[in-house]
DNA sequence: TGTCAATATGGACCATCGTCGATGTCGGTG
DNA sequence: CACCGACATCGACGATGGTCCATATTGACA
C-alpha cells in the first residue's frame, strides 16, 4: 500500500511518534459536560445526598432548606438546575414540592466516566 | 419517651411529615464538587477521551492540540486543571510532555456518584 | 374571597471560568 | 553559544455561575 495516498488518511504519525486517535465529538462532549456541571456544586451534592438517603429516594423542599446553609431561593435555584439537567424530577403534592432522583441519568454519568 | 425532651434531639418531624436525614458534610461536598468541576468541561472531556483511548492510557500534548479546536495555551491550561485535580499526571520526556490517567481518581468519582 | 405558608422567579452583585495573544522557559541540536 | 520547537505562564476580556433580597405564584383553608 502506497504511503502517498491521500491527505485525509489517518495513517500519519505526529511529532512525538504516535498515531492520532479518535476524539469524543464536540456535541457529545457538550452534553456530558452539562450533566457534570449540574453535579459539580457542593450545595447540589448535599441536596442529592439528602434525596438519595431519604425513603423512596425522594424529599420535600422544606427538609432541604433546613439542612443546608443557604437561603430558600438559592435552594430552589439549585433544585431547578438539577431538574433541568434531568437528574431530578419535580412533583407537586399539595403545598409541597417533592424531588426524586433519576437513577438512570446518574448511571449514565458513571457510565461515560469509566 | 417524652416528646418535649430537648430541641437538639433528631426525633422531630418537619412540616411535610418526614424526619430529617443526615446531610453530606460541607468539606466532603467541596472536595467532590472540585473533582466534578475539573471534569465538567467539553474540551477537558475530549482531552480525557484521547488519553483514555491511547495505548498505555497516556498521550502527548502535540497529539491533543491537533485534535481539539482550541489554541495551544488553552489546551495547556485545561491539562493543568486536570493535573491539579489529580485526574492526570504529567511526565516530561525529552521535548514532550506526556499525560497519564489516574484511574483510581476516576473510580472514586464513579464511587460517590452511586 | 382573603390570608397564610410553601415554593418559584427576577434582578443585582461579585467571583470564577474559558479563551486568546504575547511572551517566557526548557530541551535538543547545530 | 545560538537557534528552534514544544510547552507553560501571564494578563486581559467577555461569559457564566452562586448568592442574596424582594417579590410573584401557587395551593390550602377559614
Amino acid at each position: 500500500m502506497s504511503v502517498t495516498t491521500l491527505s485525509t488518511t489517518p495513517q500519519e504519525v505526529s511529532a512525538c511518534g504516535t498515531s492520532p486517535v479518535d476524539v469524543l465529538d464536540r456535541a457529545e462532549a457538550d452534553h456530558r459536560a452539562a450533566l457534570l456541571k449540574a453535579l459539580a456544586d457542593p450545595v447540589r451534592l448535599q441536596l442529592l445526598s439528602i434525596i438519595s438517603a431519604a425513603p423512596g429516594r425522594e424529599a420535600c423542599v422544606c427538609d432541604m432548606t433546613e439542612a443546608v446553609q443557604v437561603s430558600q431561593p438559592t435552594v430552589s435555584h439549585h433544585l431547578k438546575t438539577l431538574v433541568d439537567a434531568g437528574i431530578l424530577t419535580r412533583e407537586r403534592r399539595g403545598s409541597w414540592a417533592w424531588f426524586r432522583l433519576d437513577v438512570e441519568q446518574l448511571a449514565a454519568v458513571r457510565g461515560f466516566l469509566a
